[in-house]
DNA sequence: ACATTGACCTGAGAGC
DNA sequence: TGCTCTCAGGTCAATG
């Protein structure tokens, strides 16, 4: 699930719900989202902390502490924030719980645990020590930009979109609507595209991602012009009404209308 | 440079 | 009800 929308959901979630109180202590399970921070360091640099404002990074979350020190956090295939207020109150796979001093509760949910928990002095840095490219929403990926991130790549199209080192923020199910919506099959390799259907996929990228926020990234709100809920046994194509089919484009399952989006 | 595969880790849901 | 199997929207590393 948390793909750009998703996490950008959980930024104006954690913006609403989590900033500007002190946090009172903070609870982490073991395992190994942490890499390479320990649960005590970042116990020890949450303790008595107020979280002070939040940023996006592709699927990645930031969020300031007063120290000047950020909280990353990745929610990788499942997962996501919940506040709440009565103790005893957690989500199931809870696997960090902040108690601030308010009484209230966030926890971040993680079932798989394949997310990620760390510190980081600065998201700048950060972005740069894991190569994360351009955020697909930030207005500097303008059309140009994004012609010249996939220039003479010979990625199939879909691989390319989903890559975080050129465009961070587009995953599987995204990668399929924005292809879907700008009538491309995922296979297709970038360097076959010409410039009109590279300048279409921009644009749907935009598209997609934007309105899947103001769907608050809930695949029942999205238009009923969208593939993403009919990825499914028997889905219809909303556009042709033919039947959507599925195959595998670098080991992810893929859905797409044969009819509507051919090579 | 790119595709493919498997590993990471866990649990929901399907099928029996 | 309970067991087993398959699958999951992410990322990384190894291999071809």
């Amino acid at each position: 699930m948390p793909e750009l929308p998703d996490v950008e959901i959980f930024k104006q979630y954690l913006d609403a719900t989590g900033l500007h109180q002190k946090i009172e202590d903070v609870c982490i399970e073991r395992g190994q989202y942490l890499q390479d921070a320990s649960s005590n360091q970042i116990q020890t640099a949450l303790q008595g902390q107020v979280l002070q404002q939040t940023h996006r990074h592709g699927k990645y979350l930031f969020a300031e502490l007063d120290h000047g020190h950020w909280l990353v956090l990745h929610f990788g295939m499942t997962g996501g924030l919940s506040y709440y207020k009565v103790d005893g109150d957690e989500p199931d796979h809870t696997r960090m719980l902040i108690r601030y001093q308010n009484g209230y509760h966030l926890a971040y949910i993680s079932q798989r645990k394949l997310g990620e928990i760390a510190l980081t002095a600065d998201v700048e840095t950060f972005v740069e020590e894991r190569e994360l490219g351009i955020d697909a929403l930030d207005p500097k990926l303008d059309q140009a930009a994004f012609v010249d991130i996939l220039a003479d790549s010979r990625a199939m199209i879909k691989s390319a979109l989903m890559d975080q080192q050129r465009i961070a923020g587009i995953g599987n199910v995204y990668a399929d609507e924005i292809l879907y919506q700008a009538r491309v099959h995922p296979k297709t390799k970038v360097n076959e595209l010409d410039r009109d259907t590279l300048s279409r996929i921009y644009q749907q990228m935009k598209a997609v991602l934007q309105t899947a926020i103001e769907c608050r990234a809930e695949p029942d709100q999205l238009p009923d012009t969208y593939i993403i809920p009919q990825r499914h046994e028997g889905g219809i194509c909303p556009t042709c009404e033919g039947e959507v089919q599925q195959l595998e484009v670098s080991g992810r399952t893929t859905y797409y209308c044969p009819t509507c989006q051919t090579r």
